[in-house]
Order: structure tokens, then C-alpha cells, then sequence
DNA sequence: CCACTGTTT
């Protein structure tokens, strides 16, 4: 294969300004500032000389005059180190007042907390902490700066919806536009109307800016504004420049373009590490062995190339190989999903290599099913991607698409938000329960599409969630809104009573909360999963299934790391369903719901289950198919359910998903009998228009 | 009959 053709444009070019960033966030501790400094200087005047700090004044002075603050900068400038310190020095944290920063993700608010405590001179935990899911570490007295996952401050708003204690709130990472970003935009707008001192900063990148400004300086109550309330403040930051070149000619198959990309890097370029971004499991497996193949026919001089998969489904032992340094004249090729887009950050890439695809899930209102495709990724995305080539020295980014996909529209601006393009059910109850009652009147920075609302709102009500006013019902409706896990899973939670199963269903809940349970490997690694799970399958499908591996993980394993290897289990993911067990009991408890054992009566069990999961049920047809009741879409088992090889006894079973890939996937499947739907949901499918008929 | 991008409460 002859090297590939790529076009650099010159150092006007696009994404020559745009496609910069520098070393870890707002870094003290590494970098090549740190290097000139002198040892003896303190923490406290080593942040004076950050770029950032240029900018402390117009920040300070924007906070105090404009309601809402919109902070560009790229990664890597200091905003989420620098900026809540800024406020806190200025008094913003003053009478008992806390400055808030979320983040999208539970990593970033620790490390970020830790970092800053340390520029503080605090200990983590009192005067900035951090709050995430099963870890506060912050004091209710003493923490200033507080980060948080967003998830968990849109949970305190449940709590105290006009987040009183807060002076400032970041939101940090907008961009981004995660579920719980969006909301609280749409909470804390609603907010300052009633708090007129209270602040907001939105981090953001420079290509959606004049989106949040807009957003937050429009009035959908048509109030007279005299003056504009939101403001773009641009910071410039540490960087190094990555000089990015374009195939000129698009490749019909993108995994063999990298491969080809990747050994040119390596013949032409200087030593460095390469990052590659693919869009999922299999084409990584099959350009790190495409790799590994052509690498035997390197010149027996040339330097070594080591490639290395990564992506969220392998056990994390797998992942810290990508950390770790490669041998003497030995250049690592790691192969990466989107979880090295923002996730996960490797210092010393030099050279990243794009598909310039990405796989998006977006649900589908009309068949009620999550769909996974592979598309062009967002022009945010790609600059974001290469960015990662220059976080400790000058990168190349190869980008393995022509210039004019990003000119003729084919990859758009940015990624559309999650809430576009999610099942909305759980959102929807969520904000009913703090007062919003008309959801489609909510002040939404991209709303929703209305079918999803309506397809949500239908559906919260055969769970009778809501009543025919669209109010949340009490005491039912108002606590699955409390309890964190999906609808269905708190409904069948919340009447898990009434089948004296609670014991078991905490299990199920928690079980199907947490992601990649059981580990699955390539070849040989793959077949033995295969067989220690036989140990756990229960005739009755999936359900039983992970409860079986849940309780033999706590009765035999002794929630052991060493247990869960040779059973081929995934020990952090059962340490957690632990941790939501615990915390999905304690809300049963407060809900003063009793909550008993079946005893192993798998019957009453299975019964508990249909109660929430009633919309998704299907029937098996000879031929091995199945078809859902709803709607008689043409359904599969999915490879990784304990039924996948087996027949379910009555042919009928409930499902915990369906999502669209090569075929439509059922996954956690349970067998239930026909009878049990309509006992159990009468309403459903009356309401449905009575398309439901036994036979 | 053969498969899971990534987050989060």
C-alpha cells in the first residue's frame, strides 16, 4: 500500500489556531513552566504566573456586573483550577456562601479538588471538597469551593431548589452537553429570576460560546430586559501548536487508512507515541492485529511499534497498560474509542490519528428503541481530538478525511446534546418533581423533540407515575423520582412489597445499574467467561442470573478481587452494585417499604419484575425469533443474554433494553408467563389501544 | 442464530 496523500495546510490553515492545548489543566505540578521556576517559589505565586491570571481583574469585574459569565478557553488554561480561586479570594465565598464547579465526570471532580485543596493549602475535604456519588468529601461548615458531578448538584436542587447556599455556580465542560448540564442551564436561568445575586459561569469551547450567550440573554417570558445578563469572556491559555493534515481523498475503510497512516508516522516522524481514535471494540481488535502483522515486516533496524486497544469495555488492568512506558526504541500505538477524546488522557502523545467517525446512541421515539450507529463525528470533536497530540510538546494531527467534510456540512459544528436524543422518562419525572410541571414549556436550551415528550409522558403514566393531569402521583410518582435508577427499575423498586421480594430486587436493581458485569475476552479468554458464567445461569434468564453472580460474589467470593478473576467477573463493577444496594435500601427505608426475601420462590420474583418492565415484552416464534408485544417489531437475543442458546419454557419474556446495531438486541431478558402481563398491566395495554390480544 | 461509543444519580 503506497503512503497516504495527506494536505497541510499552511500555519493560517484551519485548525492550526483552534486545534491547541496544553499539559494537564491548570497544572502547577509538571509541565515546562514548572521547569524555570525556582524550587522556593510558593504555590501561591506560582498561580500569579499563569496566563490565566492576566485575566483575574475582567473576570472579577464581569462576575459582579453580569449575571451570567461564558469563560472560552481551551483545555488546559486553568478555568476549573484557577477561577473558583479567583472568586473565593474576591469574597464570593464569604458569609457562609459556597462556590460551585460540576463537572461531567466523577475523575475530574476529585482530581480537580485535589489539585486545587493542594494550591489552597487545604486538606481535601475542608475548605474545597468535592461531591460525587458515594463519596462526599466536603464539610457543610467549612468547604468554600465545592466540585461536584452535575448529576449531583441537579440532585441538591431536589433538595433545596434555589441552591441557596451557592454564590457562584460553574458549570464547567459545557460543552459538552451532558443530561444533567443541560437541566441545571435551564434550572439556574429559571433560578436567577427569584436570585438576582446569584452567579453563573459556563466553560465552554470557543465553537458553541455565542449559543450559551444567546440562550442565557433570551427571554422566553418575554420579560423587559434593559441590559444584557450573559457575557463571553475569552482567556488565552498554555498551549503547544498541533499542526493538522487532511486526507485528500477519503478512504472507503478507515481501519486500513489508519493502519497505513500509522506505519508512515512511524517510517517519516521522529519518536513520539501515536493515539488513534476508532469508533468501537471490533475495529480496534482488528487494526491492533493489523498492526502486529505488519509490524514483522519492519526493516530489522527500525524501531519497534507496539500497538495497544483501548476502549471501556476491558478490564481496567488492561487499561493501565497504556500508561505504562514502552520499551527502548519501542513506539506505542494506542487504539482508542472516544474514552480518549475527554476521559482518559495519556501524556506523551505526539501524533493522533482520526477516523473521524464516532458511534452515537440516540434513541428513537417512534419504535421506543436506542439506536448505535457509526457517524461523522462532530468538527468540536475533532479539534478536540487534536488536541490530544500536544499536551507536552508540539503534535501532528492526521485526520482521515478531507478538508471539505468539514466545509460542506457532512460533520456538523457540534455533537448533538444527549437530551435530544435520549429516552427523556427519567428527566421529565425528575423535573415534575421540582415543580415543572409543564415540560414542554421549560425553558430548554435545545429542547427535546415533543414526541419524546410525549412518548415519556405516556409512559410515566402506565407506570402511574403521573395521573391524567400530567401530576406526579403521591406517594408513587414522587418517590421513583427520588430513587436513582430508571423508571421502570422504581417501579418495580417501589412494588417489590407487594411480592415480598425486596431483598432480591435491591440485587436486580443494582445489578443492572452497573455495565460489564461479566468480562468478556478475545478467543480462549472469551470461552472461559463463557463457562464460569454456566455456574451462575439461571433457567429463568438474565435477572436470575446476575443475582445468582451478585450473591455468590458476597457469600463465596467475599467481594474478593482475586474470586472475581478466576470466575471471569468484573470485580469493580460488583464492588459497586455493593455500593447501590446499599444506598437503593436506604431509600426503601425512608419510603418505609418493607423489604423481605421470596425465599427463592423465583415466581413471585419474575411476577415483581413485570410490573415495570410490562412495555418491554416479547414472544418467541418457531423460528427462533422474536417479535415485541407492543408493536410486533422483529427482535433478537442478544448474544451476551443467558438465553441466547436456550428456549424460554412459555416463549414469553420481558426485557431490561433493546438497541439497534447490525440487528434490534434484547438484552436482560427474563421468561415470564403470557398471563402475568395482563394481570399485571391491564391498564397498559388498554391504554395502548388494546393491540395486546391473548391467545 | 454471534456482540457493547461514552457518561451519571
Amino acid at each position: 500500500m503506497p503512503p497516504l496523500q495527506f494536505w497541510k495546510p499552511g500555519t493560517a490553515g484551519p485548525g492550526s489556531t483552534l486545534d491547541r492545548e496544553a499539559e494537564t489543566e491548570g497544572s502547577l505540578l509538571s509541565g515546562p513552566l514548572n521547569n524555570n521556576l525556582n524550587a522556593s517559589l510558593s504555590l501561591a505565586s506560582q498561580r500569579t504566573r499563569l496566563p490565566i491570571y492576566k485575566h483575574r481583574e475582567k473576570l472579577l469585574y464581569c462576575v459582579e456586573k453580569y449575571g451570567c459569565v461564558i469563560v472560552v478557553g481551551q483545555t488546559g488554561c486553568g478555568k476549573s483550577t484557577q477561577l473558583p480561586q479567583y472568586l473565593k479570594e474576591a469574597n464570593w465565598a464569604s458569609e457562609n456562601h459556597v462556590i460551585a464547579c460540576t463537572q461531567p465526570r466523577r475523575v475530574a471532580a476529585t482530581t480537580v479538588a485535589a489539585r486545587v485543596a493542594e494550591e489552597v493549602g487545604s486538606v481535601l475535604g475542608d475548605e474545597v471538597g468535592y461531591s460525587i456519588r458515594f463519596e462526599d468529601l466536603s464539610s457543610p461548615t467549612r468547604t468554600r469551593i465545592k466540585y461536584l458531578t452535575d448529576g449531583m448538584l441537579f440532585r441538591e436542587t431536589m433538595v433545596d431548589p434555589l441552591l441557596s447556599r451557592y454564590s457562584v455556580i460553574m458549570i464547567d465542560e459545557a460543552h459538552e452537553r451532558s443530561a444533567y448540564t443541560d437541566l441545571l442551564l435551564g434550572l439556574l436561568k429559571k433560578m436567577r429570576r427569584k436570585r438576582p445575586e446569584l452567579r453563573i459561569i459556563i466553560s465552554s469551547a470557543t465553537i458553541d460560546a455565542e449559543d450559551f450567550l444567546e440562550y442565557f440573554n433570551s427571554n422566553a417570558d418575554g420579560d423587559d430586559r434593559s441590559q444584557d445578563d450573559a457575557i463571553i469572556l475569552s482567556l488565552e491559555g498554555r498551549t503547544f501548536p498541533v499542526q493538522t493534515a487532511y486526507l485528500e481523498t477519503p478512504s472507503p475503510n478507515y481501519v486500513e487508512a489508519a493502519v497505513q497512516a500509522v506505519f508512515d508516522i512511524h517510517m517519516k516522524e521522529p519518536k513520539g507515541d501515536i493515539l488513534v481514535f476508532l469508533t468501537g471494540r471490533e475495529e480496534i481488535e482488528e487494526c491492533c492485529q493489523e498492526i502486529a502483522d505488519r509490524s514483522l515486516t519492519l526493516p530489522k533496524m527500525a524501531p519497534r511499534i507496539l500497538p495497544l486497544p483501548l476502549h471501556a469495555g476491558l478490564p481496567t488492568e488492561d487499561q493501565q497498560v497504556v500508561f505504562e512506558p514502552a520499551g527502548r526504541d519501542t513506539r506505542k500505538v494506542i487504539v482508542a474509542t472516544n474514552i480518549a477524546e475527554a476521559s482518559v488522557t495519556i501524556e506523551g502523545i505526539v501524533y493522533v490519528v482520526d477516523c473521524g467517525h464516532v458511534k452515537i446512541k440516540t434513541y428513537n421515539p417512534r419504535t421506543g428503541m436506542d439506536v448505535l450507529t457509526v457517524t461523522p463525528c462532530s468538527v468540536a470533536s475533532a479539534n478536540q481530538r487534536s488536541g490530544r497530540a500536544g499536551r507536552t510538546q508540539p503534535g501532528k494531527s492526521y485526520r482521515l478525511f478531507p478538508q471539505s467534510a468539514i466545509t460542506s456540512g457532512l460533520m456538523p459544528p457540534t455533537t448533538p446534546p444527549e437530551l435530544v436524543r435520549s429516552d427523556i422518562s427519567l428527566f421529565v419525572l425528575q423535573l415534575k418533581a421540582l415543580g415543572v410541571d409543564n415540560v414542554l414549556r421549560f425553558d430548554w436550551m435545545d429542547s427535546p423533540p415533543s414526541e419524546m415528550m410525549i412518548r415519556a409522558m405516556e409512559f410515566l403514566y402506565s407506570l402511574k407515575a403521573i395521573d391524567d393531569s400530567g401530576r406526579l402521583t403521591k406517594p408513587l410518582g414522587t418517590s421513583m423520582a427520588e430513587v436513582p435508577v430508571d423508571p421502570m427499575m422504581a417501579a418495580i423498586l417501589l412494588n417489590s412489597h407487594n411480592f415480598k421480594c425486596g431483598e432480591e430486587i435491591l440485587t436486580i436493581a443494582a445489578m443492572t445499574s452497573v455495565q460489564n458485569v461479566f468480562v468478556f475476552g478475545e478467543g480462549a479468554a472469551g470461552a472461559m467467561g463463557e463457562i464460569e458464567r454456566r455456574k451462575f445461569t439461571a433457567e429463568e434468564g438474565d435477572h436470575l442470573t446476575l443475582l445468582n453472580a451478585y450473591n455468590a460474589f458476597v457469600r463465596y467470593g467475599r467481594q474478593s478481587p482475586k474470586w472475581c478473576a478466576s470466575h471471569k467477573l468484573n470485580y469493580k463493577a460488583l464492588l459497586r452494585a455493593v455500593s447501590i444496594r446499599k444506598q437503593l435500601g436506604k431509600y426503601l427505608e425512608r419510603f418505609n417499604i418493607p423489604v423481605e426475601s421470596c425465599e427463592g420462590d423465583a415466581k413471585r420474583l419474575r411476577k415483581c419484575l413485570v410490573t415495570g418492565y410490562f412495555k418491554n415484552a416479547a414472544r418467541m416464534l418457531p423460528d427462533g425469533t422474536y417479535r415485541s408485544v407492543r408493536e410486533n417489531a422483529l427482535l433478537h437475543v442478544h448474544p451476551s443474554s443467558v438465553l441466547f442458546t436456550r428456549t424460554p419454557s412459555t416463549n414469553w419474556v420481558i426485557y431490561h433494553e433493546v438497541i439497534e446495531t447490525t440487528k434490534s438486541f434484547i438484552r436482560d431478558l427474563t421468561v415470564i408467563e403470557q398471563d402475568w402481563l395482563v394481570e399485571s398491566a391491564p391498564h397498559y395495554y388498554t391504554f395502548r389501544g388494546g393491540k395486546f390480544k391473548p391467545e
